[in-house]
DNA sequence: TTTTGAGTTGTTCGA
DNA sequence: GTCGAACAACTCAAA
């Protein structure tokens, strides 16, 4: 027997946000460098700051560690899984397994790598291992772009520009052939062990919608850009149509990457010309944004980008408790406000769009914390991403990085009429208007009573009248953002 | 240092 | 219905 089976070299890949075994640089390290890997998932949220991951987040990562397992048990491994302390638990496994090398891909959230930097100086200064981390996230390393005067750029076109100018094509690695095993792997313990669904299953409905896993990534892909994608330019912000890529859940859990995205929509390996592809690669370079500004901006998620905001004379708590619940409930009396926020309870995803008009309407309308409305999401989402909700909620409120002016509030009766024109979205996810014909279905106060009736649709069949008066809560708004000018 | 041009996603009003 | 102007003025990025 040679040596080395006596003694393999050992190496743990330690799974986070990249539950996918294509173009996984760590994975392809290790595989090509040790003789024995360990895939290893720890659930461990209470060393990762914060922002411990939602209700919706958690039923999508039950499915995706599952999803990950079946993967890796194709190449002859399979999925350690622990909870609890990283740090501890990965001593002990080097411990007790003999473990030379340990390699993951990063994660960007501000606690995480204050955390996982702790570790590698611990590993490779206490331990003398070999460990080594690797971009599996991001297209860009935010530390790489700087504006002229080095300061980290605040604006989104002057960064888009410049990522279209020094165009850099990620590099994809393929998935292992095989994943070195010569040893038995650490016993682990079940999935369902970690408790991630919830106890009652009103998580059934998400997989009418969705399929968490690699597999279902690249499914969602491959319809993208075999149909919508060729008119993303003017879908993308018609919720009732599939005119969109869906890849946000998938892209937050790692199953695909950036890189992947981009290797398949530009193989050539330069920018698109195309419009509706290069339309599209803006949007992930929104997701970029958003995690540079987060990693220039630690304080994004609590604090707003412009220290002023921190006056804004937002409701109080118990003023605007019950307008709250309506909102989360889409119980507003608004109709395709209460579509999106049904959608989202229904789905774990709501349409772009109309996240902009419920985060408009929450800040502006009822005058409610964007921190409320980023809570919320960040509970109910499948893609609840600490950067992109962070930003989104900032931007909407008028106190992040290149955000609307204060006068840029959205009336959803207008938006409605114009992106849900015929009405589909709303009557879709507000049954109890279904029977209102056309656009009319955005603004149902306005119909006489008769007219109802008529449509079969009573107003005592327990749609709301409008929580607010549109109008006059616009301009309370308005005068609050005089007041902190 | 100063200047200049530009900035995801709008609404309302009045002609 | 459609169109242009007003909304108010600030910050950022680059020249």
């Amino acid at each position: 027997m040679p040596d080395n089976t006596a003694n393999p070299q050992t190496a743990i890949v330690w799974f986070r946000q990249d539950l996918r075994v294509a173009d996984n640089p760590a994975l392809s390290y290790a595989c090509r460098h040790f003789e024995h890997v360990i895939p290893l998932y720890i659930w461990d949220p209470e060393t990762e700051g914060g922002w411990p991951p939602g209700a919706a987040s958690r039923c999508w990562l039950h499915h995706s560690l599952k999803a990950l397992d079946h993967s890796l048990r194709q190449l002859d491994s399979r999925l350690v899984i622990y909870a609890g302390d990283s740090h501890a638990i990965l001593e002990e496994l080097i411990r007790k397994y003999g473990v030379d090398g340990v390699f993951w891909n990063r994660r960007y959230e501000p606690a995480v790598q204050t955390r996982d930097a702790h570790i590698k100086a611990f590993l490779k200064n206490q331990l003398n291992l070999e460990c080594r981390s690797f971009n599996a996230w991001l297209w860009r390393e935010p530390s790489e772009l700087k504006t002229g005067q080095g300061n980290p750029y605040r604006v989104f076109t002057p960064l888009w520009k410049r990522m279209l100018q020094d165009w850099r094509q990620p590099a994809v690695y393929p998935i292992p052939e095989k994943i070195p095993q010569k040893q038995s792997l650490p016993q682990g313990k079940p999935v369902d062990q970690l408790a991630l669904l919830p106890a009652i299953n009103w998580d059934q409905s998400f997989y009418l919608y969705w399929q968490p896993g690699e597999q279902g990534a690249w499914s969602q892909l491959k319809r993208f850009r075999e149909g919508p994608l060729d008119d993303y330019l003017d879908d993308r912000d018609i919720p009732s149509v599939e005119g969109i890529s869906r890849l946000s859940p998938h892209l937050h859990f790692g199953e695909i990457s950036v890189g992947q995205i981009i290797h398949t929509l530009c193989p050539d390996g330069n920018p698109p010309v195309d419009r509706q592809k290069t339309g599209y690669l803006r949007q992930l370079a929104w997701r970029e944004f958003s995690w540079y500004l987060l990693c220039h901006f630690p304080q994004l998620p609590e604090q707003p980008l412009y220290s002023k905001f921190a006056g804004f004379p937002w409701r109080t708590k118990s003023s605007y408790r019950s307008d709250l619940i309506a909102w989360q409930k889409g119980m507003t009396g608004i109709p395709i406000i209460d579509a999106g926020m049904r959608e989202l309870w229904t789905t774990g995803w709501m349409h772009n769009r109309v996240r902009m008009l419920t985060a408009s309407f929450l800040t502006k309308n009822l005058l409610i914390p964007w921190q409320e409305g980023q809570a919320w999401f960040w509970d109910t989402l499948v893609d609840a991403d600490l950067a992109n909700n962070s930003q989104g909620w900032q931007w909407v409120a008028g106190c992040g990085a290149d955000a609307a002016p204060y006068f840029r509030i959205f009336n959803p009766v207008t938006q409605g009429e114009r992106f849900d024109p015929e009405g589909h979205y709303v009557r879709r996810w507000v049954p109890e208007l279904a029977a209102i014909n056309g656009k009319a279905i955005h603004a149902p106060w306005r119909l006489r009573q008769g007219i109802l009736e008529e449509a079969g649709s009573a107003p005592d069949n327990g749609y709301p009248q409008p929580i607010v008066n549109l109008k006059t809560t616009r301009e309370r708004a308005l005068s609050a953002y005089q007041q902190i000018r």
